[in-house]
RNA sequence: GCCGGGUUGGCGGAAUGGUAGACGCGACGGUCUCAAAAACCGUUGUCCGCAAGGGCGUGCGGGUUCGAGUCCCGCACCCGGCACCA
């Protein structure tokens, strides 16, 4: 990879001295804290003149393996931002921490028996180095990782502000339990069913408190994965019900686990979405996620039963073509409704073969149990059997059916449906297989040939003797048809989500343990903050115990229950000491990335978790409306729905309860792309070095890839150690130096868009930057070239042109454009001769936030002092925007037949004629009459014949 | 199936409705050199033509417009998310 610069010029800009350069000015950097940024308030403070600007990159896990060229690329384009911002006099914050905790490590240490913090830190120190080389802008006083005691402390703190919180939903916002508390004793409240709070046991009051808190234990079905040896929480489950990491079956199992209530938040979530600069796409897969839906939830009655059915549907309006009902399989009401025997007439196919209705719901709900969730996705004919029981449904008074089938979920709405077989195809097709009536209560267009209307249309088949839909629009009934429920209490508006409370518990060792201990009763207790942070104990082994990967039935051990001595304390919380026990699972690792850009603003703040002025100043709204938060946050879209969901739900946790001022912690969002490459394999499948395979052109002239005189075939993807395909930002430098590798990096094409990484074109960024040198040093003596000539006014233009379109270009992140402008000025000033200071000056500002090393060096040859950091940016002069003449094409049918030099001032009339004597012109219109001349003035005359 | 995003030379990509292919890689030709590399200069969408010039060309089919990669309608394919969510 390394290319030896054999005896070029002395003073050539070869890797060698881009090195020596870059590494001499990291060095300054460092020594002079230049891009320490200051507070307003606590041990970072200063002058905090001029806007502020918050940057930050989704922080990364510090793996074993070493970064590879394509992790730098979000970072390089905060640096070039952060930089563009210091130019243009901003305040900017951008820092780098490390999400430390997580599974590699702890696997790591399973193998090895090395304390999975040694590994990490190690693995820190060295990316730090790796990222240290590319020369990044970040403040390091602001770094932090998240198994810093210090930091954990905070984190452990969140979750007691969370644990000690409670929803209001008429407030609309958390407030704290003391508060809820304080209404009980007072009387101003009483629990749901109407008791007194002096009328319950402690231990009643406190499963009553317990019962709301923000973060609570239930037991619920969880999703268990026997192959990691931890539960998960939905989001870390692939549609397929397999775990994200490591790809190993899930099971849904009954267990007691932490949760934290992220429902009370549904509606804010994706309301507030509404209010940030984030990508549409990021937008709408949250809006999935949380899969808010409105309609209305309706209690069909059933004989001799005292609690009717509840369902919930969307179409509220399609209710007189209920035909039937379906319940989940797991609902709590089937023991009670299903029926002695099948009533007379029951249909032979709703018996499912069975003697009684008792039976056959016991042999249908084994079997349902029996599926996993995939088996259940896989096959989705329509099955079910009849309770033996009738519900009625409340507008008409029908008797209709009721069964219990498995393509009604027991997790989402009320697990129990009318059935509309008219207007939902589900239900059509369980109709169809049953036997069971169809109604339509919408008016399918004509030539509609039968089956479930899902469409608009009119309403029809719809009245009892009060009230009438017929005739109205979709919309329009469905607000009568509540109405008339609420009148007469058989149903209500409502909403319902798709989202789940978030499961917080994990059997692992290598994350933060919960500042939890129970008492002899087994209820937990938040532990006061003097007593934070509780730091994990040794172990002797730091595995979870797992299981076989489909051992469905095996139990959740965390590793930090075989520590009794550790598990069993004797602390005094107040009513002297007394022994406790404590919690033994540990956070998830999305538990320190919930809240890290408030540590950003006040690092070692060591009485809050950020100084509310400081919060304030680098994360507050910037006018009335605005949620606040970091103004620009990059990273990859994989964190749409998990990190970037449970982040925004914390983040409000504590603005409920005025930690913080902001309403939102990423107020913009914009996901990079990925760098990918090509990996080749052999005959055998085996993959073969990248770079050492060579490409040739077959006799059609396409690209063939040859290793070791064999062919081999050609995939894209991912870059990886066992692809052989891994390229290192080490090798650039060594190879190019870190500008080089920064201006590539940046110019392969817009930041948004993935693309394939290309070795070979690196050098064209290279050349780039010796061209600029060349400029303003002489190779040979490198003495400095720049005069101080007046500019022509060809470069005038030049330059002004590039002056603009580049600040538009960082401002709008377009850095591909951005180099190719400067690209364009370099070779206009190489081609002109010219060096004269007033075009190489702003040529070497508008680089350095892409290049700064280089821009620095020759800033400083230029004969300035101070690093241009906080040199201002160069403005464009309008003046020299236009040049002296434009080229003006003639269109003759839109077609171009002709172009002519004109004044950029020329009249209508004069270009009309000049562009009607073009030669070409004229033959091409060949005599025609013209029809009509559209001028636009000094660009375009386009001729119609 | 639903929701997003995309499809432009050999490759990465550029284009406020107004010269399609900026810039870069690669390729080809040249300068320098004993030679090679590096560097520098030039050519490079495609077809016809000696040239001047002309035909075709932004996934496919229509439309709007003096003029469409860009706007509208329909379709195909690719990528991502969700999916028996009532």
């Amino acid at each position: 990879m390394t290319t030896p610069d054999l005896t070029p010029a002395p003073h050539r800009y070869t890797s060698a001295l881009a090195g020596e350069i870059e590494q001499r000015w990291q060095d300054r950097w460092a020594a002079d804290g230049t891009f320490e940024a200051p507070n307003p308030v606590g041990d970072l403070a200063g002058d905090v003149a001029g806007d502020k600007y918050f940057i930050m990159d989704m922080f990364p896990y510090p793996s074993g393996a070493g970064l590879h060229v394509g992790h730098p690329l979000g970072y390089i384009a905060t640096d070039v931002v952060g930089r563009y911002r210091r130019m243009r006099g901003d305040n900017v914050l951008h820092a780098l921490g490390y999400d430390a905790f997580g599974l590699p490590a702890e696997i790591h240490a399973v193998q090895t028996g090395e304390h999975p913090r040694t590994n990490t830190e190690s693995n820190i120190a060295n990316m730090r180095r790796q990222l240290r080389r590319l020369g990044l802008a970040h403040d390091p006083r602001r770094s932090f990782a998240t198994i810093d005691p210090d930091f954990m402390r905070w984190t452990q703190w969140i979750f007691v502000q969370i644990f000690e919180s409670w929803y209001d939903e008429e407030q609309g916002r958390a407030r704290p339990i003391s508060e809820l508390r304080a209404e009980y004793e007072s009387g101003a409240r009483t629990a749901p069913d109407g008791t007194a709070w002096g009328d319950l046991t402690p231990i009643e009051r406190s499963v009553l408190i317990d019962s709301v808190r923000l973060a609570y234990v239930d037991e619920s079905p969880v999703n268990w994965c026997p192959g990691l040896g931890t539960v998960l929480a939905n989001e870390e489950v692939t549609a397929e019900g397999r775990s994200e990491r490591g790809n190993f079956p899930v099971f849904t199992r009954n267990l007691r686990q932490w949760k934290m209530r992220i429902t009370a938040y549904s509606d804010r979530l994706i309301d507030d979405l509404d209010r940030m600069d984030w990508p549409e796409s990021v937008k709408n897969m949250q809006r999935n996620w949380i899969g808010r839906s409105h309609g209305a939830r309706i209690s069909f009655p059933v004989d001799g039963l005292a609690t009717p059915i509840d369902v919930f549907t969307t179409r509220p309006d399609t209710i007189f073509g209920a035909t039937y009902m379906v319940l989940a399989p797991e609902h709590d009401l089937v023991d009670q409704l299903t029926a002695e025997a099948w009533p007379d007439d029951t249909p032979r196919p709703w018996t499912n073969s069975a003697e009684t209705p008792t039976e056959a719901v016991a042999a249908y709900r084994a079997m349902a149990a029996a599926k996993t969730d995939l088996e259940r996705q896989e096959n989705k004919e329509k099955t079910g059997v009849f309770t033996g029981a009738y519900a009625v449904n409340p507008v008409n008074g029908a008797e209709i059916p009721v069964f219990i089938a498995d393509y009604v979920l027991t997790g989402y709405g009320t697990g129990a449906i009318m059935a509309v077989p008219g207007g939902d195809e589900r239900d059509h097709e369980f109709a169809e297989t049953y036997g069971l009536p169809i109604i339509h209560t919408v008016q399918a267009p004509e030539g509609f040939d039968g089956g479930a209307w899902t469409g608009q249309g009119k309403v029809i088949n719809s009245a009892n003797d009060e009230l009438s839909l017929d005739g109205m629009e979709i919309d329009e009934a469905k607000a009568a048809v509540i109405s008339w429920l609420q009148l007469h209490g058989a149903g209500e508006g409502t909403t319902t989500y798709r989202l789940r409370d978030w499961l917080f518990s994990r059997q692992r060792y290598w994350g933060e343990p919960f500042p939890i201990v129970y008492d002899e009763a087994d209820q937990p207790i938040a532990l006061p903050d003097s007593m934070l942070p509780v730091e994990l104990p040794e172990v002797p082994d730091y595995s979870p115990k797992t299981y076989e990967p489909e051992d469905a039935g095996s139990n959740p051990e965390p590793p930090l229950a075989r520590v009794p001595e550790w598990v069993n304390v004797e602390l005094d919380l107040g009513d002297g000491p007394k022994m406790y026990r404590r919690e033994t699972n540990t956070m998830p690792n999305w538990a320190g990335s919930s809240w890290y850009e408030l540590r950003y603003t006040d690092p070692h703040n060591p009485d809050r978790i950020t100084d509310p002025e400081n919060e304030r100043y680098w994360l507050g709204p910037r006018e009335a409306g605005d949620t606040g938060g970091v103004d620009l946050y990059v990273g990859g879209v994989e964190h749409a729905v998990l990190h970037l969901l449970y982040a925004r739900f914390w983040h409000k946790v504590l603005f409920d309860l005025g930690h913080v001022s902001s309403e939102e912690p990423f107020r913009k969002l914009f996901n990079q792309g990925y760098i990918q490459a090509y990996a080749y394999t052999d005959d055998r499948g085996s993959y073969v070095p990248a770079d050492q395979v060579e490409e040739k052109l077959d006799d059609a002239g396409h690209p063939t890839y040859w290793f070791n005189g064999a062919q081999v075939n050609r995939e894209y993807g991912k870059m990886g150690k066992s692809l052989k395909n891994v390229v290192t930002p080490d090798e650039m430098y060594d190879a190019y130096g870190a500008d080089t590798f920064r201006v590539y990096e940046m110019s392969m094409g817009p930041l948004d868009v993935s693309r394939p990484w290309e070795t070979r074109a690196v050098v064209g960024a290279q050349r780039f930057l010796q061209r600029v040198w060349r400029l303003l040093v002489d190779e040979e003596t490198g003495e400095l070239l720049a005069d101080n000539s007046e500019l022509d006014a060809a470069t005038l233009h030049v330059l002004n042109v590039t002056i603009d379109g580049v600040r538009g270009d960082m401002h709008d992140m377009r850095f591909n454009t951005a180099v190719a402008k400067l690209i364009e000025l370099t070779n206009h000033l190489t081609k002109a001769g010219v060096r004269s200071r007033a075009a190489v000056e702003p040529l070497v500002l508008m680089l350095a936030p892409l290049a700064p090393h280089l821009g620095e060096e020759l800033w400083s040859r230029l004969g300035h002092a101070e690093s241009l950091t906080h040199e201002p940016f160069p403005v464009a002069d309008p003046a020299h925007l236009t040049s002296a003449s434009v080229t003006c094409v003639v269109q003759v049918l839109g077609k171009v037949r002709g172009k002519i030099e004109v004044s950029p001032d020329i009249s209508d009339e004069e270009l009309t004629a000049l562009a009607l004597a073009e030669p070409n012109v004229v033959r091409s219109i060949d005599g025609r009459e013209i029809r009509k001349v559209i001028v636009r003035a000094p660009k375009l005359v386009s001729i119609v014949v």
